[in-house]
DNA sequence: GTGTCGGCTGTAGGCCGACAA
DNA sequence: TTGTCGGCCTACAGCCGACAC
């Protein structure tokens, strides 16, 4: 994988997941995935600030997931606002081919990566000071600074995502003492545009050079109406190239805005069929789901089922996009989504819903399913009938797989 | 017609059609117009970066034109960069409609504006200085001073195409004396991050108001990789939402940037059909066409017709855009494009080529010409058969048809 | 007529510890 | 531990005419 910043390259994957937030994952070149043009388009809705209101065409041959192999993924940056973003190329699969490569779990392991993050006070941001560093910190990710020395201080050179090198003097001062970044800190929040409630991050990499990256604040997301396309033709292209690339079995290319998306849409097939097809669902269960916090760490959160159906029954009937209604227990929980998927939750198991239960109930409550990877078996036919479950999963979870297989021109039927 | 900054709405259409360019015609809302797929996907080529590559689904029922009434048109500014944008509505028109309408030309009628521009210097946008007046510009658009004051001096308030207010100090001092923007200068080249190339515009409304707005230099325009839509799905979304709105006969919504789109792709269907249908063609014809100058103002360049046939024999066969391959008189026509359209050049007439020799020229070079209007007449046909010709256009030089010629489906063949 | 420069001046950018939450 | 402030100093933003093209 690489990363792109505007048409330069650089190879700080890691400082772009950095970037991306906690709870993104990236499928790898060659895994299968599910891709939802519901989420997709709830995307553009986001980031154009308009919901889909048009007359759409039909497109009777787009189901609401496509089951795809990742092509190809190359990760961005916007050149002005340091936004991250992911390029991905789709190839759709049809029903025939080998499946096994499917067992991989398709995503990428995160290693654990030295860094901080702080979200920007007005008095970081404004022009009068420079940027105090929390003490643990400094002592985490910054090189040691040589206390003997009167006052202790240091140069920082830190790269962003576009390899541009910033440089700051890190000085440890002040009745009580603290680590602060003086000089070059104020040229660097005027360049990325930073205001208070803004995030900046500082990690190191394996070779002990330091990386930094920025986080808007989510209001700043607002706003742009794009003044190229209309937010109908967005929404119509991004159906019609998804439909157009299903109905020629093509390559299709679609960008990823970890920010601005409120819900991942490409998801691992094998996380999505686990979801689909090994999970117990039913209204009143409750459920534990991760979600970002203010201070870009993660929590779980519990809530309860309240529904399950349509998001959009018109256009997306049968869709497993956000079927599932649902209330959370904490009171603050305003801001957080009403309809969630099912791949998204994770189902406190209660030791009285026994297995084959499941069936039964998605059944009544939903009689006629998504056909999930089924441009060959529908779902019932799949949670019926263990043997082709097996079949499909039967080949261990390491995930190993010859690139050769990779190639959907070169994969044999066996 | 309003003009829509962000989301507020404001009224200098004036200012919007200044900052636009002096080629930039609209149409009226209510009139007719044909719009260009092609053009629209030109722009948004110019606008990412890239061809349209990708193996594109066809769109058999889209036609290269599509014969509209334009339903809405508002002007937009973006609210970041000033960058002047139109959204229109277009409403694709069937046979049956009342074509009195379209003898109207169509087009805004430009009142004449107070106004002057200037590209930016060096000096004018450095910290060092301020803005240096051209001498008839201050006298032209600017209240006069007080000559007797010493020094002669005042405040300019002048409103941007969003409507804030600009405050500077306009004084007239130096050794020679000077006109001069000092105080308030900076601020604004800052806030618009204008740099020398750019071009600066004031003007003065019918209430003695000043307006000012900015025009940024081409080089500007690039590197928008969007990180929202890849260019793939913009190429097919333009396209899709043309052929849905063409095959239910809905409306439909584009986006038309003037600055960055190659040509003007909604042309009024006056002219269209004047050039089309009225218009001798042959290779070796010479013609003048209006072009933008450097400065701001248009001149006429003088060439030659080299060629006529389809600019994309493949995706849009029998299309009028760009059918005119030609020369250039002057050596510097290195930038200047190589293939036009019909009607934007002005034929310069010969007395010795007489009006049925045309169609023999054209015929000669071009054996499958555009169909035009025509799904059901032929070019040739139309060429060869007065009779129809007459009948099509039989009402007079001004352009008054019947619009139930114009719909393909409805036109019969007499 | 106007672009760029050197000179001068004042404001705000930016470093410091004090102090309090 | 760290956010904000007043004090202080200096860099540069910004006003001026000189000068040249």
């Amino acid at each position: 994988m690489e990363v792109v910043a505007g048409d330069k390259k650089v190879q700080n994957t890691t400082l772009w997941l950095e970037c991306a937030g906690p709870l993104v994952t990236l499928p790898v070149v060659g895994s299968y995935v599910a891709y939802f043009p519901q989420g997709h388009s709830e995307q553009v809705a986001a980031s154009t600030q308009k919901e889909a209101d048009m007359q759409f065409p039909s497109y009777p041959n787009l189901p609401p997931q496509l089951i795809c192999q990742l092509y190809n993924i190359t990760l961005h940056a916007d050149q002005e606002t340091d936004e991250v973003y992911a390029q991905m190329t789709l190839q759709p699969v049809t029903g025939e081919k080998d499946q096994s490569l499917m067992s991989n779990l398709g995503i990428q392991t995160k290693e654990p990566t030295i860094s901080f993050s702080k979200i920007l006070t007005a008095s970081d941001t404004s022009t009068h000071g420079g940027f105090s560093i929390p003490r643990r910190a400094a002592d985490k990710v910054f090189p040691p600074l040589d206390y003997t020395k009167q006052p202790p201080a240091q140069e920082i050179v830190a790269r962003d995502l576009h390899n541009n090198e910033w440089h700051f003097r890190h000085i440890f001062r002040g009745q009580p003492r603290r680590h602060l970044l003086t000089t070059g800190w104020s040229i660097f929040v005027s360049s990325k545009r930073l205001q208070a409630g803004d995030t900046v991050l500082f990690m190191r990499d394996q070779n002990g050079h330091l990386l930094l990256g920025i986080r808007c604040a989510k209001r700043q997301q607002t706003a742009i109406p794009s003044s190229l396309l209309s937010s109908d033709s967005m929404f119509i292209g991004v159906l019609a190239a998804a439909a157009h690339a299903a109905a020629t079995n093509s390559r299709f290319t679609i960008f990823y805005n970890p920010r601005a998306s409120p819900s991942e849409f490409v998801i691992p097939l094998v996380k999505y069929n686990k979801a689909v097809f090994h999970t117990q669902i039913s209204v009143g269960m409750r459920f534990r789901m991760e979600l970002e916090t203010e201070d870009s760490s993660t929590r779980r959160y519990i809530g309860t089922i309240t529904g399950i159906g349509d998001l959009d029954p018109i256009r997306w009937p049968n869709s497993y996009w956000r079927s599932l209604k649902v209330g959370w227990d904490e009171s603050t929980a305003g801001q957080r989504q009403r309809r969630v998927s099912l791949w998204e939750i994770e189902p406190l198991s209660s030791p009285f819903i026994v297995c084959h239960s499941s069936s039964l109930l998605l059944r009544s409550k939903r009689p006629r399913l998504p056909q999930g990877l089924g441009q060959t078996l529908s779902s019932e036919e799949v949670l019926e009938s263990p043997m082709k479950q097996s079949s499909l999963w039967g080949r261990g979870e390491e995930g190993t797989t010859d690139i050769q297989n990779l190639n959907l021109q070169g994969l044999g039927l066996e």
